[in-house]
DNA sequence: CCAACCCCCTGAACGC
DNA sequence: TGCGTTCAGGGGGTTG
């Protein structure tokens, strides 16, 4: 279940791996997965292009090309990425296999095949979703002022505002959990009643959690290696998500479910407000 | 404008 | 043991 913190570690661990090697073939073993353009048009694209940067946008990955094509990669639910010696035999859900000059293969691996890559030329109007997102949760000009004007007419739950890739890119049902309880704020609270206080909190909680989570997952090249790109190390570091009925970290007191747009949210109704 | 659903897709967990 | 049901959820879509 990748969310900001998965796709970043994702990055971080394969950039030194990918960048300035070339992609001297490219293998498509199931062209569900490939969004645009036809699979024909895909391996001609992409086929011969040098790596100059490995890049991440909310929950996207980026792969800049020195002719300045790129690839756009969503690993959605199950999705994940892995690079390994051509010698090593492919998963039963490796999908699409990019050969580089170095002997590795950059595998894209998918058992629910929900996630999605694009390849787009130099100029060409982006499909992938990336311009429509909104803010990165990093950005300085992330703050209490930014999303209360993004929330002040909206009666929608908070957490509903949270999972908005428009407003704020990167946060999904983890770790809008972990987010609202470092606030203080109950996930069902109306956006529009939300305080100035709440907004300070909330500006504050959503680097600091994601950073956290970030940290956390640190994790070398060969131990990812090992784990097929499907070891994300921080679950034991989660406080709310996906314990209902635990007690709450902080006051013992049991954790709430309830379900908001169809997504499980676990909340403590003693410490969030 | 919004909420409430469906869809994609598989595997794990669970009930009988 | 095995078969059916439910759940997991990101994001796009449709309907009321």
């Amino acid at each position: 279940m990748p969310e900001l913190p998965e796709v970043e570690t994702v990055r971080r661990v394969l950039e030194p791996h990918l960048l300035k090697k070339k992609i001297t073939g490219v293998q498509i073993h199931n062209a569900q997965v490939i969004a645009s353009p036809s699979p024909e048009q895909f391996i001609a694209g992409v086929t011969g292009q040098g790596i100059a940067a490995f890049t991440r946008r909310g929950k996207f990955l980026r792969l800049l090309f020195e002719s300045g094509d790129s690839l756009t990669v969503h690993l959605r639910m199950t999705g994940c990425l892995t690079i390994e010696p051509q010698t090593m035999p492919s998963e039963k859900h490796t999908h699409v296999i990019f050969t580089l000059n170095d002997g590795n293969e950059l595998r894209y691996e998918d058992v629910r095949r929900l996630g999605k890559i694009w390849f787009a030329k130099s100029g060409e109007e982006d499909v992938s979703g990336v311009k429509e997102l909104g803010m990165e949760p990093f950005d300085s000009a992330l703050n209490a002022a930014y999303l209360r004007g993004k929330c002040k007419n909206s009666k929608k739950p908070v957490k509903s505002m949270l999972l908005d890739q428009s407003i704020v890119a990167g946060i999904g049902n983890i770790y809008s959990d972990e987010i609202l309880f470092a606030a203080g704020i109950r996930p069902d609270r109306a956006c529009s009643a939300l305080t100035d206080s709440d907004f300070e909190r909330l500006a504050a909680a959503i680097p600091e959690r994601l950073n956290f989570f970030i940290e956390k997952n640190a994790i070398s090249f060969e131990e990812y290696a090992l784990s097929k790109g499907k070891d994300y190390r921080n679950t034991p570091y989660l406080q709310v998500y996906g314990k209902a009925g635990e007690p709450c970290p902080v006051c013992g007191k049991g954790l709430h479910r309830i379900v908001l747009g169809g997504r499980s949210s676990v909340f403590c109704p003693h410490c969030q407000i």
